[in-house]
DNA sequence: TCCATTCGTCACGAAACCGTCAACGAACGA
DNA sequence: TCGTTCGTTGACGGTTTCGTGACGAATGGA
């Protein structure tokens, strides 16, 4: 507990016996406080400790038979859905006043006008629109989208091309804001 | 796809071998429309399998000679990630009345007004006042932020301009207070 | 009271970062 | 096969931020 609360933690891979505390009760204790994913791992294939620590707030539960690439597709599986914007974001339309995206027919549009937009570019601004006000670091975009391998760079560009197309003055851009040395945040009220 | 987009879907349990199209497929058909937990139910406990599916966007890989309670747990756990709010380790709001911290916009006010603070100034407030009262020290703040080695002076200089930025009075600190020869103490309730 | 140490402020050069343009190769469709 | 589109990388200029030195003010002990 004092070393999930000294630093900034984005999983949690918890045995279940450990000297002391059990897992289990680590585990509620840091669910009273966070809902950070946590992953169980243990030696014992066993159905109720299984039931008992997903039941409790455990995201998944992993035995320790399972190869290590299992376990880094379900750490991996457990980051993106953490990251992702919360299921019921499936609306029928996310409208920013003058700039409205269609999930459902990957349409963008500004000022009523469509807009053509790459997958990228398309994948990038649905993400950042998706969490209108919140910070998404380069390495959030790039776990998302680069599998973790990439450039900022890369980012930099594929941002300037979107605000390109998207934004009434690419040069003052209202919507997709940098935040230095960070990442970008999308700046704009849902209706 | 049809009795996807025809009804209100919260969670979808898919095999992989189907007649037709396979499972793989049609999650990706599905998650280039929607954020909808899919979990795998497949009778090859395969490593190759597990990794595809976990890859391409699958939530949970559970072979079929898992227990059905076992399954259920599953579900219900990804359910309870789906639907919770996109929140995280971060507490919401860091409250101190005229000082507020948003940790997910990275974003500082003061009276109400949103004040920019560089990445060094921000870290350094967000260290301190997520121990207010607690005294920091300046081997503590090098180590954090500056790896270890770095100059007592650099922190004061630092200190100071976060001081120009949040306090009131910057020449009588009300937030950042120093501790002589020892290192900085942040004062303030948080409500 | 006096002194040594620590602290706060200012100014300045170095480094990091951002946005843009251009070029290259891969993927795709005709 | 060919032409086009897309994604990535490199280079460059402008801007912001960072760390250091200098100096006076403040602090605590003798």
């Amino acid at each position: 507990m004092a070393r999930f609360h000294a630093s900034d933690v984005h999983l949690i891979l918890l045995d279940i016996m450990m000297p002391g505390q059990d897992g289990f009760e680590l585990c509620r204790s840091i669910r009273a406080v966070s809902g950070v994913p946590i992953l169980f791992l243990s030696a014992r294939d066993d159905d109720m400790h299984k039931i008992r620590g997903l039941g409790i707030g455990g995201d998944d539960y992993i035995v320790k038979t399972a190869s290590p690439s299992e376990i880094v597709a379900r750490v991996k599986a457990a980051l993106r859905r953490a990251e992702a914007p919360p299921m019921h974001a499936a609306p029928r339309l996310l409208d920013f006043g003058r700039l409205q995206i269609e999930p459902a027919s990957r349409d963008v549009k500004v000022d009523g006008a469509s807009v053509p937009l790459t997958p990228r570019e398309y994948e990038l601004l649905r993400l950042l629109c998706e969490r209108p006000g919140q910070v998404i670091t380069y390495e959030q975009l790039l776990r998302q989208f680069w599998e973790g391998i990439g450039d900022k760079h890369t980012v930099r560009v594929h941002i300037a091309r979107l605000r390109e197309k998207i934004e009434p003055d690419p040069a003052r851009p209202g919507y997709v804001a940098n935040v230095w040395g960070v990442g970008y945040r999308f700046e704009g009220k849902p209706r």
